[in-house]
DNA sequence: GGTAATGTTAGACT
DNA sequence: TAGTCTAACATTAC
């Protein structure tokens, strides 16, 4: 699941049902914890600690705790997910470590494929992908986003909106949606594009991410929207059919007769 | 059994 | 140098 927008609500669901309990065991089901720097050992320690906020930077979710100076960041790979339910609840077939809180309650981070990672770093900016990063979409203006399109004018616009380090959070999912939104070709050079069509994307590329960001990641509440990708799926604008096609070692979908 | 999967990264190629 | 392509990581769901 896991872009911007769901990460997103990652935080918010953090938020809301984990912070300020007592971290009361802290179980690592999972023989290699993937990606990441943290170590079994360093991640026991945190027990006792509590969860102090919590911050997004990109598609990482960053936790500042309360008795540790460093902070425990979160990433999702491809299929990670978090749950929040009672003790005495079964975990999560693809649990992969679980917070045990003294209240009764545990926090599961799920990683299905263990593409995901966990690091214990002092500043995000420790982690290489996050030191690289590029900015925060909602915070960058059309000014800046039209010379980050002009400095990387020779890319594939779809490649363009999914490069981490050039803007942050977006990735195949949403890179779709926002072209889509845009009636704009995924197969396109940057170059190609119109003073019209750039700011375009602009626009919609902000206006993707908040409203998937608002809906909490309910499709069904986004019907004008292309995804989630389903196979044989009917463009929601003309009706045609859906075609995929790799672009960037990925699958894009997207309508050819709506996106030129 | 085959295929594809919402991410990242290293290495090879153009 | 910059961009693109492929494979690898690990595991499942359809």
């Amino acid at each position: 699941m896991p872009e911007l927008p769901d990460v997103e609500h990652f935080k918010e669901y953090l938020e809301s049902t984990s912070l300020h309990q007592t971290v009361s065991r802290i179980e690592i089901k999972t023989r290699n914890l993937a990606r990441g720097n943290i170590s079994t050992s360093e991640l026991k320690s945190l027990e006792g600690d509590r969860f102090q906020s919590a911050e997004r930077r990109g598609k990482f979710l960053i936790t500042n705790l309360k008795k540790n100076q460093k902070k425990l960041v979160l990433h999702f790979g491809m299929t990670g997910d978090l749950k929040y339910t009672k003790e005495n609840e079964k975990d999560h077939k693809h649990s992969r470590i679980t917070f045990h809180f003294s209240s009764g309650y545990k926090l599961q981070w799920l990683n299905q494929r263990k593409l995901g990672g966990v690091y214990l770093v002092s500043r995000p900016e420790d982690i290489k992908t996050i030191r690289k990063m590029g900015p925060e979409p909602f915070q960058l203006s059309e000014k800046d986003f039209l010379s980050l399109l002009e400095e990387h004018s020779r890319k594939n616009i779809k490649r363009f909106l999914m490069d981490q380090e050039i803007i942050a959070g977006i990735g195949n999912v949403y890179s779709d949606e926002i072209l889509f939104q845009s009636g704009i070709d995924p197969r396109r050079k940057a170059k190609s594009l119109s003073e019209k069509e750039r700011k375009n994307i602009y626009r919609k590329t902000k206006e993707v991410l908040r409203e998937a960001v608002e809906v909490k990641i309910q499709p069904e509440k986004l019907p004008h929207f292309i995804t989630p990708h389903r196979k044989d799926r009917e463009c929601p604008n003309c009706g045609g059919k859906i075609k995929r096609k790799k672009i960037g070692g990925r699958s894009a979908y997207f309508c050819p007769r709506c996106q030129k």
